[in-house]
DNA sequence: TAGGCCATCTGGTCCT
DNA sequence: AGGACCAGATGGCCTA
């Protein structure tokens, strides 16, 4: 519970607030100041629904793009952040590594024989522990450090 | 029933 | 001063 000890000067004033300052304070803190103060909060309130709304709808948008191998349910934010990551990794490296190999013939022979046994390489040393990443980790063999290591 | 995920409220801080 | 952003608290819903 909050009290407007800060010199009634406004702001930090919401509803339910009980004024300590004495009689000195009946007038100042109006029950038309309380309504203010409770118009605002009200309208942050608001704005900050509408805000979490957005972030929402960026994550619908991104969860449409990101792909979702075998998964009927719905990906959490955090899933879906380090699955982001993972396929954003996943494609800097096949620019990088198309750009290496000059020709397109060369690229795709490289593929052919790479995709089968080794694309989604897990690495040795690497434990799955709790504090791992598991969807990042089961798919397209995306790791923190690496991604860290590199940026 | 516990744990995970989420929406909402709220107060604080920063920026314009 | 007001808005945007952030993080903590809280309560609801769902699933194993």
């Amino acid at each position: 519970m909050k009290t407007c000890q800060s010199s009634h000067s406004d702001s930090g004033v919401e509803s339910g607030v009980q004024c300590r300052s004495g009689a000195g304070c009946v007038g100042k803190c109006s029950s038309e100041r309380m309504e203010n103060a409770a118009k605002r909060r009200l309208a942050a309130n608001a704005r900050e629904r509408r805000r979490m709304q957005g972030l929402n709808t960026a994550f619908d948008r991104l969860r449409k793009v990101v792909p979702q191998w075998g998964q009927d349910k719905k990906l959490s934010k955090y899933e879906t952040l380090q699955m982001a990551l993972s396929y954003i990794m996943a494609l800097t490296r096949i620019l990088a590594e198309a750009e290496r190999y000059s020709t397109e013939r060369e690229w795709i022979s490289l593929h052919c024989e790479h995709f089968h046994a080794q694309s989604y390489h897990h690495y040795p040393g690497q434990k799955l522990g709790a504090d791992g990443d598991p969807y990042a980790q089961r798919v397209l063999g995306y790791h923190p450090e690496h991604f860290q290591a590199a940026s």
